[in-house]
DNA sequence: CTGATATCATTTGCATACGAATGATTTCGT
DNA sequence: ACGAAATCATTCGTATGCAAATGATATCAG
């Protein structure tokens, strides 16, 4: 092969001014990603909602914990993780109760029901997952996981 | 130590019924991902939001548009669009006007503050994406961009 | 011990986001 | 042309998501 000439840039600069596409930046992109997500999570779990399961999986994953713990293990703030405990609460999937020494914090826990409720979900939420990456091969799916972690 | 036994599986099943971590997940990954450019975009542009930009960002590309279509354009659906642009023009950011042919469509224009402020903010979401993108190298960035568009 | 500081939870205000219902208008099938 | 169906915009309700302010409690420094 000499040089196939694949496109070059008529100049040095690969910096048009007006370079800049919406749908080439990155906020973009996973802001399409995440409806995409979204969009499949809402037809395989009709009941429930992504931050809800999310709190409740973290939950089950760690056992008891402060309603603020919880909320920085799923990464949401004090402000959203009380909506979503509460709405949690409302259908009677979690309970919350004072801490003994510390009476400032309540202590969130996982009801019979809640129990049941993630045991139900957690084989769902794998699929949603699967079918999220779907388009993607198991390599691809990999390195775009890492990729995103190494972003956080 | 005879064997330096690093954890193994204790069965041939790497299918631990227990398997699912959140923190692997698509959408938990996505939505951290998210919240870590929202964080940078808040802090250089401290005066609009990611979808205000968006919104005027393509409204600039494309030029004269209806509501309906520069939302689908932001991949914004027609309840989400209208808030955007109703708070783009409250600060006459952009005018709306019936259309002449079909007097359902809203036509949405850049006013000259509009055309204004999208030539300020540029050069400052280029920064944004450069800087959400900074823990990565060339390829891997490229990489994920791929990925995601792959995704969507 | 006590005042300054920090932590936990709550509340308010604003801005997405989307489903669903509605009204106005246009287009399409016959 | 006319009724059915589609399209455009609006509105309502619910659920994140975050900044900022507040009150209650705990901890720390001196």
């Amino acid at each position: 092969m000499s040089a196939p000439t694949k496109p070059v840039a008529v100049t040095m600069e690969s910096g048009d001014p007006e370079e800049y596409r919406l749908q080439d930046q990155i906020g973009f992109a996973l802001r399409k990603a995440n409806q995409r997500h979204l969009s499949i999570f809402g037809v395989r779990i009709g009941d429930m909602t992504p931050p809800q399961f999310a709190a409740l999986a973290k939950l089950h994953e760690v056992g008891e914990t402060s309603q603020n713990q919880l909320g920085s293990l799923v990464a949401m703030d004090a402000a959203t993780i009380k909506g979503v405990i509460d709405r949690l609460k409302a259908r009677g999937l979690v309970e919350l109760n004072g801490h003994k020494e510390d009476r400032r914090r309540l202590v969130v826990n996982l009801t019979a029901a809640g129990q049941a409720k993630i045991a139900e979900l957690l084989p769902l939420a794998a699929e949603i997952s699967e079918e999220t990456l779907a388009p993607l091969t198991a390599r691809e799916r990999a390195t775009l996981l890492r990729l995103l972690a190494k972003l956080s």
